[in-house]
DNA sequence: CAAATAAGTGCAAACGGTTGTTCAAATTCT
DNA sequence: AGAATTTGAACAACCGTTTGCACTTATTTG
């Protein structure tokens, strides 16, 4: 209805020119005290507030930051957004948010409309499909600046955030062989995550490490849905020779494929036991829960991706950017036995 | 580094105007033939994208619509995010995210920040403390507009979309009944909240309609903070005759009662039994699941709440807007019988 | 007391587009 | 052929704010 008030019209009213509006609000110090205080006066009666848009645009700046993340359902991604939002507010930033689905069709759709919005950077976690960066690279031309947290691509000249996790998954398994088991599967993720690799390499060296053969009969994959970590489930119980400990690529599969196991029979942590990675709140509460967990820190992590955005581009603005150096921030988590 | 291709340059390097680069792009007719498709084709060799800030700073317009949630932990909140982010994509919104952390200094920080971000309309689930609502009237004079979903105000005169929990209530007590429990108790949440004061009369209608005498002192709340849940169900289990059946406010308020009765000794759904209101997917993998839920379309709340708001935005745009018209999406839930 | 300096403001361009209006050339009509 | 019309493109204003520069007074300074 009413138009906003803006500087124009304070100058107008106080016959003074915009230029001197402008710079009375900002308390420079060329204008005059009688000046500055009468309209310093006026924009407070008038209700006067500095239109953002126009500013932001003349600036060529949003403080905007895309966040794409592969479903917010998952409480991994809800605590890693707390922690961006968290860094993000701090410095005055504020959150443009999308899901991928883990759909690369959907990925590039919310990066494309991010960019429309000119973000000023972008945080994402990778969809578990995503094999193309072309959308991401598109951001290049734009100097949108991108950060990668979890799922990360295993591309080296990216700025990322992740955790590594071969040497906690090395542990875990030495941990398992300690309590005594022996024959331990792995229901690990899809291959193109770089968290892939690393918990497979992990769980390879931790069999070795204890001096067990390597059986690729224990190791099988899910795509992260239920059907397929309880088909990977149903394998592993088929087997001649069942497991007796079970490694889960995350808790969405690790519960999947506890209730699965429950429905063919299997007593929980009795006849096999589980361990899973990241250690949700959510876990508390549910019926089995991991012996331990391998805690991955989404809030952390979402913090610092947020922190590691800020700062490149504080360098862009300072002019101090440099194409060739890439961030990298690398977590080693460690065990945690589960409290229940 | 580079700057980005503009219309100007398009224009210069063609010798023509900005206008008829600007009209040429988007098939204006009454640019000729050839100049469009020289100016499409350059445009598109320069790889030459729309400066969507420019045109939204112009149209006054962002196409962003301000999401403001208590926490986006709770999977309610995430689920209610989808519905709303859905919606919002269909129709070329984009989402700004800001939790509130049921703080209402937060909240008012964060409806601020989003008020100079100038979205083009508000969607706020109101943090549990929420009683002045200052922040949110001020966005009328930016001629943003409200819609307030779930957590919403006792108010008349905004819009909003929330589930009318009073029959379910009744609903819910009655199956109760009919499966032979007497001492029904309650815990509710707080006060302030219309969902609260709607529970708790059809909590009191079922218990009549039953011809059970009410009685307070198995009525206890929870400001939803595990400590405050445990309080109270502490309080519930320390009576001379303490309920057979209890009705929480939520699902974390259910698991938290629950997990209470479990150490004080109780023998969940078999001394008590417990039945709550929201039916998430994470409840499937909990370990004392409420016998019935009364579900509360988190999904379907936020995706209406969206819809509204953007019939609200298309309105206003039509300059058929009525400042006395308010819009109200009122959703019945019934019973479920969870599904374990 | 003229000249240099400081203080206080205004002018105008710029950010990247859109759009109403104007203007010239080409075409059609009578 | 001259008038009327259509076609194609340029001009210019505008959105709200910032900012370099110029300009006018007043105040110092030599």
């Amino acid at each position: 209805m009413d138009k906003l008030p803006t500087i124009k019209e304070i100058a107008s009213k106080l016959n003074v020119s915009v230029s001197t509006v402008s710079r009375a609000l900002s308390n420079h110090p060329r204008i005059g005290i009688s000046t500055r205080e009468k309209v310093q006066a006026l924009a407070k009666e008038m209700g006067y507030e500095p239109n953002a848009q126009a500013i932001f645009f003349k600036q060529k700046k949003t403080y905007v930051i895309g966040v794409v993340i592969p479903s917010i359902r998952e409480e991994f991604f809800s605590q890693a957004i707390s922690g961006i939002e968290t860094a993000a507010i701090e410095h005055q930033y504020t959150i443009l948010f999308g899901q991928s689905y883990d759909d690369p069709e959907k990925e590039k759709a919310v990066v494309e409309a991010m960019k429309k919005q000119r973000v000023d950077g972008l945080i994402i976690s990778l969809s578990k499909q995503t094999n193309k960066y072309d959308h991401l690279d598109a951001l290049k031309k734009f100097n949108i600046p991108v950060v990668y947290f979890d799922r990360v691509p295993t591309l080296e000249n990216v700025h990322k955030v992740y955790c590594n996790l071969y040497k906690a998954t090395v542990e875990m398994v030495g941990w398992l062989f300690n309590k005594g088991y022996r024959k331990i599967a792995f229901i690990n993720g899809p291959d193109k995550l770089q968290a892939s690799k690393e918990r497979l390499n992990g769980y390879i060296e931790g069999v070795s490490k204890q001096k067990l053969k390597i059986d690729m009969q224990l190791v099988e994959k899910t795509d992260l849905s239920k059907e397929s970590t309880q088909a990977a489930m149903h394998k592993l119980l088929s087997l001649k020779n069942p497991p007796k400990a079970v490694i889960t690529f995350n808790e969405y599969v690790h519960m999947d494929a506890v209730q699965y196991a429950i429905k063919q029979g299997v007593r929980v942590n009795k006849d096999i036991v589980f361990v899973s990675y990241a250690n949700l709140p959510i876990t508390g509460y549910t019926a089995y829960p991991p012996l331990v967990s391998i805690e991955q820190y989404p809030y952390g992590q979402g913090e610092k991706a947020m922190q590691m955005l800020i700062k490149i581009l504080n360098k862009k603005e300072a002019g101090e950017e440099k194409e060739d150096v890439f961030y990298k921030e690398e977590l080693y988590p460690t065990l945690v036995a589960h409290t229940v």
